[in-house]
DNA sequence: CGCATTGTTGACAAAGTTCAATTTGCGTGG
DNA sequence: CCACGCAAATTGAACTTTGTCAACAATGCG
């Protein structure tokens, strides 16, 4: 398990590929730096996207309403991952979805402005921009056709490992993510009781443990039924 | 119903957006044209993304294996659809998907070194391959969600609609679309034999005609059950 | 300590899928 | 031009994985 500290995700950051140091702090000069609280929504899905955000520190989640008023989460965002790329264009698009905290976040905020200067001045900011939104979208269509072709314990099984790669925290016992049965059955499109069942099974095969908001992959190899 | 024609909506392409008259044809002389017989298969879906496609005239469709063998359809192009983006990026990155001529085809191809020198040229190109992309990311997202919270009558309804719109030939008898129960099935994530039934029904109704590997909406109307 | 949030469990339902068997339509080649 | 053969469409019946609903328990924050 590679475990990067948060400011080390930051500078590794895919936005910055193939920018030299120097650029990235100019870059970074330009944008703002901002602290909120867990739960604090970012933005609305739907209004129009003039921000670009870089998270820096804590977690969020990027979700959509559903007609049923019920929340799908499309993305659990870490340390490191842009949002708000609908900023980039020149005219304005909508933000896909709304982005909200799920731990006191910091992270560094470009408006629609400055940050068509900066991608005249450093195009490569674009070209990372275009390939990050094609990563995503390719992530999506993985997701989609997963959850058509494979079954729900499968699919949650992938979705909390990836889980533990990206947002694992360290911890004695295993990589610990902080999400709650709810959030991470919507990541895996399963339901709130079917995830909390395969959850209870794998505790019970010593596969992870389980606390209040948070899961513990203690052996990941358990989780592999492929 | 807009019919536009096919070489209107080249010109009229999101590609091209903010483009002037003077800059498209220069882009376009760049490319090299193309035509290629029905069913033939323009790229594998996990190669290197060496090209960037405009599609002319003809139809085609974007589709990715799935592990059992099937097909899952993610796009129905038209003339005026961009695809390969990935060849946009300073580095490529691959396919996500296959593509395949539903029929005879005319289209623009530009390789991926072309393309680079042509986008350093003109920004503005970089600019719309980005949006685009949201687009199609925002499309994807709103497909998946669908494929969770409304029924497959709903969805299938939906995506004919839409396909009207998109692909549809004017026709005596309303529009038409040249596409398979299953092709169509396949784009709404409901299998051909619901695809069959409830096309059958709606036949019975008279929203819409069938005919061996096509669709005539006859009402739309019919189909708004919302 | 109290209360909202999160998690748990069982019984039940249902929308679609799957499978198998046919039929129909259409291009093609003799 | 007709007959052949493949691809597409049709239909019925059985099945099954998950979601839904309701009621309750437990956790941990403030």
């Amino acid at each position: 398990m590679k475990s990067s500290t948060e400011p080390e995700r930051v500078v590794q950051s895919e936005f910055f590929a193939g920018v030299t140091e120097r650029d990235k702090r100019l870059i970074l000069r330009a944008a703002k730096y901002r602290k909120i609280d867990a739960k604090s929504v970012l933005f609305q899905g739907g209004t129009t996207a003039l921000h670009l955000f870089l998270l820096c520190s804590g977690g969020a989640k990027y979700y959509r309403m559903t007609r049923q008023g019920g929340e799908l989460l499309l993305r659990w965002l870490v340390p490191g991952d842009i949002f708000g790329i609908g900023a980039f264009v020149k005219e304005p698009v909508s933000y896909i979805g709304s982005a909200q905290a799920t731990e006191d976040c910091g992270f560094y905020v470009w408006a629609h402005s400055t940050l068509r200067e900066l991608a005249g001045i450093h195009p490569q900011i674009s070209d990372n921009a275009l390939r990050i939104t094609l990563a995503y979208l390719a992530t999506f269509i993985e997701r989609h056709a997963s959850s058509l072709t494979i079954t729900a314990e499968q699919r949650l099984a992938h979705t909390l490992l990836q889980l533990g790669h990206q947002a694992g925290r360290s911890h004695s016992l295993g990589a610990e993510v902080a999400i709650t049965n709810e959030e991470l059955g919507s990541l895996a499109d399963v339901s709130q009781f079917t995830t909390c069942r395969l959850l209870s099974r794998w505790k019970k095969q010593g596969a992870i443990a389980k606390l209040r908001g948070r899961v513990i992959i203690q052996s990941p190899e358990k989780l592999l039924v492929d």
